[in-house]
DNA sequence: ATTATACTCTACTTAAACAATAGGAATTGT
DNA sequence: ACAATTCCTATTGTTTAAGTAGAGTATAAT
């Protein structure tokens, strides 16, 4: 159970946007620098973000990339499910052939609880939580 | 972010024996039986219960494991902890110099609340909830 | 005592996921 | 034209999880 460097390099990314909202551009190069952040690996990242839809880009020389909507509007849940793929602590939550006992399975709801309460809870927070 | 089958195994396993708590010793073989896991894992996720102090083991033919304390008395968070050690979410919530701006790092709060809200929640559920 | 049973200990192997690197293509401002 | 910047995707390296293996130790039953 960790959360890994792609979520967390991209909270930093969020944030670099965040702070720049409705400022100006933000390029992976200057996160990259002063987050001390592969730069290729960081793209990688910001891409998954795009296809998410959670930021605009500008292509081309003075390009860069921006928040697609307030920070208030962009949750801590969609910015780690863009970078890590959807919150599933177990295959049983969401394969129903997973566990053959599923329907009887006295773990199942456990882990369903439990990974509800996190995703409520990173559902609940905005990135303007964070940055202010 | 996922569970490790050492944990899911572990739990499938400190559930037989809290339904034969104070009825008979549980051993490996027949949890390896029922729940299709292999022995030799097994073996090992029990050590570790036993070195948490969770089971009481006997030895030698018609041995087996049994809990140390009743079902009400052991935490789901004890059982996760000891099957896959201490739950951090990320390194900057325990080691002091992984991130070298961790005092005003924006992020460390929310990785550090996280941390506490799953630990709270599985520090709150008992063996007991989950056989009842 | 001997034997069968079951836990103990430790080393090794395999497989999967994570993390990072690499390089060229496409787009845009000057 | 050229430099800056994102886009695309393939590959490599590293780490961790998962599982296998086998010899060793303790105990109950006979």
């Amino acid at each position: 159970m960790k959360v890994s460097t792609k979520a967390r390099y991209g909270f930093k990314f969020m944030i670099h946007l965040a702070l720049n909202y409705n400022i100006k551009l933000v390029q992976i190069r200057e996160v990259s620098v002063s987050e001390k952040i592969s730069s290729k690996y960081l793209e990688q990242i910001a891409m998954s973000f795009k296809i998410a839809g959670l930021v605009k880009v500008t292509r081309g020389a003075k390009g860069g990339y921006t928040l697609s909507r307030t920070p208030k509007e962009i949750t801590l849940l969609e910015i780690i499910t863009a970078a890590e793929g959807n919150l599933v602590l177990t295959d049983c939550i969401e394969s129903s052939d997973f566990c053959q006992k599923k329907d009887d399975c006295i773990m199942n709801k456990l882990w369903v609880d439990l990974n509800n309460h996190i995703t409520d809870y990173l559902g609940s927070k905005t990135l303007q939580d964070i940055i202010s």
